[in-house]
DNA sequence: ATAACAACACTGGTCAGACCACTTGTTCTC
DNA sequence: GAGAACAAGTGGTCTGACCAGTGTTGTTAT
């Protein structure tokens, strides 16, 4: 969000506002406060335009601004419709956002780190037995895709949601859905740039075997512990991907 | 991001193609080929929307639905510029979609949960003594305000925050700073409805010291379960409102 | 009475031209 | 050389007109 609106957002009813950041506010009010459903039609631009005392073209912007969000459903003929929350779009539109910024990627893992280490805490009480016969689904699918970075990317990332599903808490859910796109990227892309090895591959699937087992026996601490040592591990096989990088420009300059 | 014009503009040079369309392609294929990088000057929008042969409305709905994703920067009387692209509009709809949720305002602790804990692991080894300053700064105001529910919860969202931000990772900070309606609305709700005690108080200002220590100490697990136990505090003075509320019913049933 | 077609009303999509406000650069005066 | 005034370039907004798509209503034919 382009800072100056948002600020300038919170208090859109003062009168010296930007046209477009105050459709954006009338309708995030309206969302917030739930006055405005998925589904729900807006007033037409025309009416909307007058009601805000702003020009058409300045609410088309805002409308845009919050269809390219996702947040609202533009159609011509049919009218402006509220968003049915759709998660992937948001997510998408990141990926977007943040192809050219592996600094930022790197630290939306750590949003990742937080929910995933809440969302297994609760899921030690609140899993059900389908739950756990889905993250153990998703496990047997993981061991099996080991050497594929793109089916193995996809297995890893489906453990893991799994997991944040068991939690049961709908807002961690969201909010995983809502990066999950940029750690399926991330997934793959650093099984790219990881020559599988035996023993490496061994000690990453006991890894997420105990923290499934952390799960069943339903001990929340523990399961947050064994999911931050899989974090770990897996952060340790990304940075050793350094080290063969090294070792390989080193035998390059060897032969020339 | 708005499926049908993501579609389309990966097709920008056929001539059906909306104009903000043609916009969000143009950029995003500048971006992606290395031409335009952060910082960059755009263009000014007259020669820009005579270059894609669309009026300047059109063009202005493009660069809107742009910044709105952090994309571009537009600035008055200076022009258009690349924009370091960041989470930010992934955190302005995020808190959208958590809106629409049922039950949001109590799920949402779920999430406060989960950023808080992760922040503060962090925070225990990359506070500045700036950071550490701060939050000690935003304790004491804390302290002086607990009789006091509106001020009390502003204050109190403070000290949290302070402590998301000596994290020093954006994304938890954004993603902070995205919930901080929903937060507000559920600490307020809560605060109406607790008459301060001075036990309660103490209790309070003792959890909140120990989390503070705990961080100055830098041990991140230690820190981690303090900030637990607070958030069980909290919880525990939540329900005690039911114990009162039934004594409080009971006494107007006996006055009849 | 029902179905098909046409007309109308309402919706969004876009344009051109005008004017306002802000920023930066250039020129003039002291 | 410094400061003020002016000009040029930038974005911000508006009005009114017209185009294109969708849904509803009315008319006509069977």
């Amino acid at each position: 969000m382009d800072r100056s609106d948002d600020d300038t957002a919170a208090t859109a009813r003062v009168s010296d506002v930007s046209g477009a950041a105050k459709v954006i506010a009338y309708v995030r009010d309206k969302l917030i406060s739930g006055a405005f459903k998925p589904g729900d039609r807006l007033p037409g631009e025309r009416d909307l335009c007058a009601q805000l005392g702003i020009s058409r073209p300045l609410l088309r912007e805002g409308l845009r601004a919050l269809s390219v969000l996702g947040l609202v459903e533009v159609q011509q003929g049919r009218g402006t419709t509220v968003g049915r929350a759709d998660i992937g779009a948001l997510g998408d539109a990141l990926v977007f956002c943040l192809a050219q910024e592996p600094n930022v990627v790197e630290d939306v893992l750590q949003v990742r780190t937080a929910i995933e280490c809440q969302a297994i805490r609760l899921a030690c009480t609140s899993a059900s037995d389908a739950d756990l016969a889905e993250i153990n689904d998703k496990l047997e699918t993981l061991v099996g895709s080991l050497q594929d970075p793109e089916r193995g990317g996809i297995a890893d990332h489906a453990f893991h949601l799994a997991i944040v599903k068991a939690s049961r808490s709908p807002s961690l859910i969201t909010m995983y859905r809502a990066i999950e796109p940029l750690l399926m990227r991330s997934h793959v892309q650093r099984r790219r740039l990881v020559i599988p090895d035996q023993d490496v591959t061994l000690h990453l699937v006991d890894s997420h075997r105990e923290v499934f087992v952390a799960i069943v026996n339903g001990d929340p601490d523990e399961a947050e512990r064994k999911m931050r040592e899989h974090f770990q591990i897996s952060a340790r096989l990304h940075r050793a991907r350094f080290l063969k990088m090294a070792r390989g420009d080193t035998e390059r300059a060897g032969a020339r």
